[in-house]
DNA sequence: ACCGCAAATGTAACCGGTTACATTGCTTTT
DNA sequence: AAAAGCAATGTAACCGGTTACATTTGCGGT
């Protein structure tokens, strides 16, 4: 192995030297200089990082706790976190939790066992919550996308209530009296800020709220499947149905049209995060379209401020509601 | 900081048997081990696990080479990735290269300097081809799902060219005479397998290759969109179109419709991977399946197979063409 | 010629584990 | 009772960098 001691003798210099001719080349002389780099040349010498982070007790890696990567929307926002933290010298160390808090636990210990700086995470769950982790909300974290209410730590997520609302209004615009709503998972904060942004437009319009029209579902395309099957087959069918995932409105689609309705003339859908594929459906949906990229980009740049010691504050990012033609006028 | 030394202290042992208490439990006294596992409790004691790592000369971190995670497809397989290799105790950073070989240089070195143990390459390009690599060869890396041809590490793929012949057998055998091809990235051997399976089948039935037929893409649904265009704007149209990704099969179905074409009745659709959304498109998609998550637990199991000395040998995956209705006899 | 100061370089401690080797103390063998 | 063997534990070197501190060198000022 070709370490550091090699070059110094290859050169004819301490250890020292030939560090400080890598680390600081202002401080040792130009005739040094290059007989080391030539040394390092000839040798073929690279670093070995795991000494350098050793000394310096700084991996350079970032662990990200992702619900999961099959989720579109989620595998923007990685690669926002992935492109960001390569450009500032970190690297990013992948766990597809699968909502498992367990192995979300697991994974964040690698902060404490000193294999990753800090953890982003992208669920609304608090890792480090757990009593293993006295100092808990000390360790370095960014909670994006999915927010916990009481996040021991900085936020960076969408106004989803206003979001949401604004979807709604939209539907209402369009004449529609009768919209199901087709959830996500139950205990999520963000499933109820939608849901909240849902009923306020309902609200405001004088519309009563009526449960039969709430479905649950898990984000999936599957999910959004079956939910329609429910809402279809209600005596007094809904008109329009607001997904709170395009994923779930790709698959409520499917399920509309099998059953020989069509989008939108007999029901409105509209979605919610704008992936690529919403564009492409048949008809092209309605959706909030979320800066997810942004989303990656910004946590990774407020997970380094936190790692350098800088303070930093909550973000919220803005929504663009997108009006394709999966929305229409209600016809009835 | 709490550390080996201190527990040492509280336990009144070296810190030589705390070690061995944690590591070795048999080769302690059972009474020492006792007093040592309750010193670590008292201090709060978690190894470092970058002296470990340093120590041993082994991070327990993959790094794996992705072109896209935008992608649905590469999203399974990083998924297959993952899981595997968490349960073998290994990491996974990630590289979202874009395609740029730079890039999957740099990060292919983390291995020459030892921030990771082994590389997935998930794209026909060997990182360490570089003449900055004189070793290269001999790093330790899988090449998985779209592979070199002279690959230079072991290798896991699918047989392209019989899946793509397959389903044009069976456009064929719907009665299809004029089929469309939109292909994958220009120099991509997954692409031109795939083409050589299309002509396989096109020969084999005595049905001439027409150039005009075969469209580039990128396997993004936008290059399916703008390709289908091309095809559907020529005199003599084809009935069926296979594209090498069903992204693209979406981008590609999605033009069809809007120029007025019905699929199948006006032009059959297949695609390639079966992604999530392949059974949830109007109407769903016929495609060849791809057990994408199992690309990825195996290319974890014969790097690790790989990284522990053991010869291992090239693996064939299989797969299975799903017949759904987005193909349909031919009408002319 | 001598002193002082700065620049350049060298020496060695250090990070926190692991482990080869040394030491201690006890049991078994002849 | 002495020798041999073994289990339990301690001592300290080691991994490969970084850096505080020490030392040397060179130059300008008097």
């Amino acid at each position: 192995m070709t370490n550091i001691r090699k070059v110094a003798e290859l050169a004819g210099v301490s250890v020292a030297t030939v560090s400080r001719a890598l680390k600081s080349p202002d401080i040792v002389s130009p005739t040094t200089r290059e007989k080391v780099l030539k040394a390092v040349d000839q040798a073929g010498y690279k670093p070995n990082l795991m000494a350098v982070q050793f000394r310096s007790q700084r991996t350079y890696n970032l662990v990200v706790l992702v619900p999961t990567i099959a989720n579109t929307f989620f595998a923007r926002v990685i690669s926002g976190i992935q492109e960001a933290a390569q450009e500032r010298g970190y690297g990013v160390l992948l766990c597809n939790t699968l909502g498992d808090e367990a192995m979300e636990t697991q994974y964040a210990s690698l902060v404490t066992t000193r294999q990753a700086d800090g953890v982003i995470q992208l669920r609304a769950f608090n890792p480090f919550s757990d009593n293993a982790f006295p100092a808990g909300a000390a360790l370095p974290m960014i909670n994006a996308c999915e927010v916990l209410d009481d996040a021991p730590c900085p936020t960076v997520k969408l106004d989803n209530r206003a979001a949401a609302r604004e979807v709604t209004e939209h539907l209402i615009a369009l004449g529609h009296r009768r919209i199901g709503m087709i959830k996500g998972p139950r205990r999520s904060p963000l499933t109820r800020d939608r849901q909240l942004g849902y009923q306020d437009a309902l609200s405001a319009a004088g519309i009563a709220v009526d449960e039969r029209l709430l479905c649950p579902g898990d984000f999936t395309p599957l999910a959004g499947y079956q939910a329609a099957e429910t809402l279809i087959a209600l005596a007094e069918r809904p008109t329009a149905i607001f997904c709170e995932s395009d994923e779930m409105a790709i698959g409520a689609m499917s399920r509309i049209k099998e059953a020989g309705l069509r989008v939108p003339d007999d029901i409105s859908v509209a979605g919610f995060d704008d992936i690529a594929f919403a564009s492409y459906t048949d008809p092209p949906l309605t959706t909030i379209a979320q800066p997810a990229e942004a989303f990656g980009r910004e946590a990774v740049a407020m997970l380094i401020d936190v790692l350098e010691g800088q303070k930093v504050d909550n973000l919220v990012m803005p929504y663009t509601l997108l009006t394709r033609a999966s929305t229409a006028p209600c016809q009835l």
